[in-house]
DNA sequence: ATGGAAATATCGATGCCTAAATTATCAAAA
DNA sequence: TTTTGATAATTTAGGCATCGATATTTCCAT
């Protein structure tokens, strides 16, 4: 009868199997929306900007602390290691778009700042980023969109407790 | 009257402020689920198998399709590029987990298969991973884990289309 | 004060991941 | 045939990411 697998799945859920439990089936296709939506964007920010997707992530980390972050910090809110932000953040500053500044509190840290040149490219790309989400989330409704955000706060709530306590 | 945000925050979620839009938001707190999900089965993974998320997902692939994929296959499926599987491949026929086979039908082809260990492997592992998963949902009850998974069915159509047109 | 534990950032090794170029094969048309 | 174009996999170069180790500095209990 060739069930012949409908193919061309291109698609990570398709690891999920009927005899799995719903769980590892419902976290492979939360995996699978990412997963296509982060690769879009990522394609586009190269492509139209030439930046990368962990560079534009630090970027809009300091954005919204005008103040300045330190390097812990930054490496907290992008959920990556200190030893990733040092290379990032190498980067952004051989590019001019970043600076790292002396703490005066503590002579260990550092507080990274967009530079102004950093502020303003990071407000351009930004505009066309948010209008590429809105893009990817159009064929959701309202009603669809606010119940999903909440639901989302629920399983963060879940999965950071059993994360957290090992 | 100090808001103080609330700091500690941990979270790429972070990114988002009240005067992004709506979708913004939304994607951001997907983001911060995956991620925090993701790391977490990563690096139990490591710690309790000595093996890397990749690999394992590669192997899952495989486990599912026991007559044996492309790498081409792999690659759609896992949503990664072609040298990407390459390599992944390269360290799992190293380690005797998979074999590079040559196509019957088409000669540039490799079939990868698991090798028998492979299969004895995975399946250890698989069993240990289901259970991760359903401790990281616990937290959500019946009716909201159905209503998420039919919400990000409802996202993957939303995403693919508008992803794939441009 | 001071000696030890914790915090801050960096470095080195290893592995994942992409994009672009390359090699080899296939398939179909001139 | 032989050319043409597409497809399958690899290779290369650059960048991201983890882990574990290291050097400095800070904090705190003595």
């Amino acid at each position: 009868m060739s069930k012949k697998t409908v193919s061309a799945a291109s698609d990570t859920e398709t690891r999920a199997t009927s005899e799995h439990a719903p769980d590892l089936r419902l976290w492979l296709r939360t995996l699978a929306c990412t997963n296509l939506i982060e690769n879009h964007i990522r394609s586009r920010l190269r492509a139209e900007f030439d930046i990368t997707l962990p560079r534009f992530d630090l970027m809009a980390q300091l954005e919204r602390s005008p103040q300045g972050l330190k390097m812990g910090e930054l490496s907290k809110r992008m959920m990556v290691t200190g030893g990733n932000v040092t290379g990032i953040t190498d980067q952004l500053v051989a590019e001019g778009l970043v600076v790292r500044e002396d703490s005066p509190k503590d002579r260990r840290a550092y507080i990274v700042k967009l530079t102004p040149e950093g502020r303003r490219s990071f407000r351009k790309m930004a505009e066309a980023h948010e209008k590429w989400v809105v893009e990817l989330f159009v064929g959701m409704d309202e009603n669809q969109r606010g119940q999903l955000y909440e639901l989302l706060a629920v399983l963060k709530t879940s999965a950071a407790k059993a994360a957290g306590k090992k």
